[in-house]
DNA sequence: TTTGGTTTTTGATGAATGTCAAAAATGCCG
DNA sequence: CGGCATTTTTGACATTCATCAAAAACCAAA
C-alpha cells in the first residue's frame, strides 16, 4: 500500500486526508500464476494497482490469442473500456507471475472523485500520462517495422525480455513467433 | 462558440458561472486552408476547439510526410504531447480546410482547473473519450491488415473519403497510396 | 476550353513477414 | 537424473505490401 501511496505522489501531490481516504478505499488482492483478474464477457468494475508481479491483456481473434498490452510494477491496470462504459470487457486479464494488487470499485472511485478535488486531478494526470504512452505505441504499431519495433522495445523496456515469453511478446508487438525469433538471431 | 459549450454538455453538465467562465477564456482563430497552427519543434500552447474545417497532424519521417490524425468539427485538437510536456512538437498541424477554432491556453486552463473542480471534471471525462478512441486505433494498427482498416474506415468515418485526399488518408492508414488506390479499386 | 500542376491509377518487381511443419532447446516435476 | 510438455528455432513456401516508374484522370486558373 505504500508503494501505490509513494506512486501517486509521483502524478501530483495529496493531502493528509484524501492519502487517508484512498488507503481506505483500496483492498488487497493476491492472485497466482495463471489466474484471471478479469475474463471476456465480463464487465470490469474496479481498477488496479499492480504493487509486484506481472499480466498480460489479451483477446482472442480467429482463434488465437493477441496480447495487446502488459503490465509490470506501478502500473495501473484494468480493462480500460469496460471500466469507463461498465459495458462487457472484450479482452482478458490474466497473471503472468503471482502477483499482489490494489483494487479499487468504480462506484468508490467516483465518490472520491465527487469529495475530493485533488483526487479527480491525480487521475486527470495520470490519464495524461497513460495516453502519451498510448501515442507512442501507435505510432510504433502503425509507421515502424517489425524489427524497429523490436528495437524500441530492447531500448525502451529492456525487462519485458526477461519476464515475458517469446510467444506473448511477439503478440504484443504485432508480429508472428517465428519472425520475431528470426529477428532475434540476428540481434 | 455556442457549438463550443454545447458540445462540452455532452460530457458533462456545467454550472453557469463555469460555462460563463469558458466563455471569456476561449479565443477565436481563423485560418485557410494549408496554413499552420503549429510547426515542428514549436512548443504548443494551446488547446484548441474545431468549431467548422478539418486538419491534420503530420511528422516527417525518412523524408516523408506521415499524417497520423485528422481533425474534424467537434475535435479538440492539440499536439498532445507537447501541449502536455511543454516540450518541442515533433509533429505539424496543418489545415486540410479554411477552419474556425478556439483557442484556450494551458496556463489558462490549469487556471481553470484550480477554480473549478467541475472544469477539470470534464476534462478528465473527455480524456477518457479521447483515450478509447486512440486504443481502438491502436488495435486496428498493429493487428488488422490494410484492407480491414480501410473497411474500418469507411464503416465508423465515412465522411473523411469525401473531405480528404487518397494520399493522406493511406498515409493514415499506414498504407502506401498505391496500395489504398489498389484496394479501393476492388471495392 | 486549353494548359499545367496535382492526384490517382496501373504495371512490374522485390522485400518483409506470415503460415505450416518439423526439429531443437528448455524447463519442470516426479 | 530422466521424461514430458512447452517454448523456441529453422526451413520452405505463399502472401501482402512497398517501391519505382509511367500513364491516366482530375482540377483549377487563365
Amino acid at each position: 500500500m505504500e508503494q501505490l501511496l509513494n506512486h501517486i505522489k509521483d502524478y501530483s501531490p495529496l493531502s493528509d486526508e484524501a492519502q487517508y481516504a484512498l488507503h481506505d478505499c483500496f483492498e488487497q488482492v493476491v492472485l497466482s500464476k495463471n489466474e484471471y483478474l478479469l475474463t471476456e464477457g465480463k464487465i470490469c468494475r474496479h481498477l488496479f494497482f499492480l504493487q509486484q508481479g506481472a499480466l498480460r491483456g489479451f483477446y482472442t481473434l480467429d482463434g488465437k490469442e493477441i496480447t495487446h498490452w502488459f503490465g509490470f510494477e506501478k502500473d495501473f491496470v484494468t480493462s480500460f473500456h469496460s471500466f469507463i462504459t461498465q459495458e462487457p470487457a472484450v479482452e482478458n486479464i490474466q497473471l503472468l507471475e503471482g502477483s499482489i494488487l490494489w483494487a479499487i470499485s468504480k462506484d468508490t472511485l467516483t465518490g472520491l472523485f465527487n469529495q475530493y478535488h485533488e483526487i479527480e486531478r491525480l487521475v486527470r494526470i495520470a490519464y495524461e500520462k497513460y495516453y502519451i504512452r498510448l501515442e507512442e505505441r501507435f505510432v510504433n504499431a502503425q509507421f515502424k517495422t517489425a524489427t524497429e519495433r523490436y528495437e524500441n522495445l530492447l531500448l525502451q523496456t529492456p525487462h519485458i525480455i526477461e519476464r515475458v515469453s517469446l510467444g506473448h511478446i511477439a503478440s504484443y508487438l504485432g508480429i508472428s513467433q517465428e519472425t520475431l525469433s528470426r529477428i532475434r538471431s540476428r540481434f
